[in-house]
RNA sequence: CGGGGUGUAGCGUAGCCCGGUUAUCGCGCCACGUUUGGGACGUGGAGGCCGCAGGUUCGAAUCCUGCCACCCCGACCA
């Protein structure tokens, strides 16, 4: 293993795919643009599932599958949705392989074809909206939640590990209702589960707010979305909850009788999140040392790295780290003695420091002579000689700490990188010297949005949710505006 | 998908321009010994279809063509 990382400051970019590898988190794969996660990345990714699958269910919702593949003819009923995805589907032409005539291998059996080609989906809004036709009929069959964990494709130009891949896994919700109100509120009650996911478990402060028109998702009327800030001053899209009104019921003729007894189309929803969400956990988080993870989401919350000569007094440590593991276990704590005697614990140290570990006891002999405990600090990189006795209750204090500080480390970042701005030289001035999210008043059309991207690269990211109503002069056209938005370069 | 770059042992690399013994070095790996409170040291050893496929040549890691993968910049996107 090499052992230094690219620093931040040298090299962001660099830094991020070096740490991604380096702690095992993820690798490249033979195909372009596919990822293999790793069993240590796995892991924090099914910490996040399974959060966000117990607040889905907490929410009502239940845990269905549809196919990966789409017919084509499904997939084109939705314009927009169409217009949106068509450039990026993996399509499923053919059904069989066969041996080569000339023997050089193995080719398509061009005899195979199918009759009407599959697509890949890239999000499963159609082939779920055609099913639900056959489940909705009544009134009294709505509402459906229903959420799928699921592996997507979407055939990507330009690729990076976890942030944007051909083949990433997520879930994507969808829901069906009988009133445009209670859509509504559904769409807005996931994106606040995703905030409060976002938040309170990875310890990732997000923006909730509103997607411009060109932004929204293709065949939505609206997209709520969470927006976070990575360390690098760019934003990032955590998670997107979206209102489809009445588009996919009508394209795919989903109809139920009222109470009134009247024909209507159902109103529907869709949100998702996906392992992109790792990305920004270490875009986050993470320092030059390596991984920074979360205890909520750390695979191993505390490691123990015995410090010893010999057998005698490895047995007697490991005697001591046992009763230290079952306290910790006791209490819900995952934790790892490290005893394998062909690394040194200065190499241990390192290891774990790379990986994110939040909390790190080391134990020598002195320890075992003074009852204490070497405790160090993933986060802050510090540590202190402590007491023995009711180790577990103040590593489990710790744990939450390191928890909490990380997120109001990670907000505080954020707070002092939103600048208001008033005019576009300032605009361009902040965007290029400081990044990060700028607060702005716009016309509300497409076409500055589209300008100043142009100019600048900066999209708006959102309009936030508890935006000021606030009268002012778009920052482009100086044309009038009642509320700031938020502008950034993203992800 | 367009422009540029890279690909040599598990990882990082020298050699390539200007073709010619047995392909360089460091880390890692294996064995033995000494070590163990921040990435230990010594001695010995193993490991290579030089990205893949063709071509030029007496001879190719080196020159040419095609393909694949990765990185950077664009266009596109979660």
């Amino acid at each position: 293993m090499s052992k230094n990382l690219t620093k931040r400051s040298e090299d962001y970019s660099k830094w991020y795919n070096e740490l991604v590898v380096k702690a095992d988190l993820a690798e490249n794969s033979g195909v372009r643009g596919c990822m293999v996660i790793k069993p240590y990345g796995y892991a924090i990714w099914e910490k996040m599932q399974a959060e966000l699958d117990r607040m889905f269910k907490e929410t009502g919702h239940q845990n269905a599958y549809f196919p990966l593949f789409i017919p084509k003819s499904y997939f084109s009923k939705e314009a927009s949705h169409v217009d949106g995805f068509a450039k990026e589907c993996a399509v499923v032409t053919h059904y069989r392989l066969k041996n080569a005539e000339d023997g050089s291998g193995i080719v398509v059996d061009e005899d195979a074809k199918l009759e009407e080609e599959l697509i890949v989906r890239p999000t499963s809004e159609t082939i779920i909206w055609d099913t639900y036709r056959k489940w909705v009929q009544s009134y009294r069959d709505l509402p459906i939640l229903v959420n799928q964990w699921a592996n997507v494709v979407r055939w990507e130009m330009r690729t990076r590990l976890f942030l944007r891949t051909a083949e990433f896994l997520w879930q994507e919700g969808h829901t069906a209702h009988a009133t445009k109100k209670e859509a509504l509120a559904e769409a807005e009650l996931m994106q606040n589960v995703y905030a409060d996911f976002a938040e309170n478990f990875m310890a990732m402060p997000v923006i909730k707010g509103t997607k411009t028109e060109s932004e929204r998702f293709a065949g939505a009327l609206e997209t709520y979305a969470i927006e976070a800030l990575m360390q690098d001053g760019k934003a990032l899209q955590a998670g997107t909850s979206h209102f489809l009104g009445q588009n996919f019921a009508k394209a795919f003729d989903v109809k139920f009788t009222s109470k009134e007894g009247k024909l209507e189309y159902v109103w529907a929803t869709s949100w998702g999140v996906s392992t992109r969400l790792m990305g920004a956990l270490v875009m986050t988080h993470s320092d030059d040392q390596g991984l920074v993870l979360p205890p909520n989401l750390a695979p191993i919350q505390v490691v123990i790295v015995p410090i010893y000569r010999g057998e005698e007094q490895l047995e007697i440590i490991a005697e001591k780290a046992k009763e230290i593991m079952d306290d910790l276990k006791a209490k819900g704590i995952s934790v790892k003695f490290d005893d394998r005697d062909t690394y040194k614990p200065g190499w241990k140290f390192a290891e774990y420091e790379l990986k994110g570990v939040p909390l790190r006891i080391a134990m020598g002999p002195r320890d075992i002579e003074n009852g204490t405990v070497e405790l160090a600090r993933r986060d802050t990189l510090t540590k202190e000689v402590v007491k023995q006795e009711g180790l577990s209750d103040s590593i489990d204090n710790l744990l939450e700490e390191i928890q909490k500080s990380l997120f109001v480390k990670a907000k505080a970042y954020r707070e002092t990188h939103i600048t208001k701005v008033d005019n576009f030289e300032e605009f361009k001035e902040v965007l290029e010297n400081k990044g990060g999210f700028i607060s702005a008043h716009w016309d509300g059309t497409s076409e500055t949005e589209q300008r100043i991207k142009e100019l600048t690269k900066a999209t708006i990211r959102c309009i936030p949710n508890d935006a000021e109503i606030e009268e002012g002069k778009c920052v482009f056209t100086g044309k009038p505006s009642h509320k700031r938005v938020l502008f950034a370069k993203a992800y």
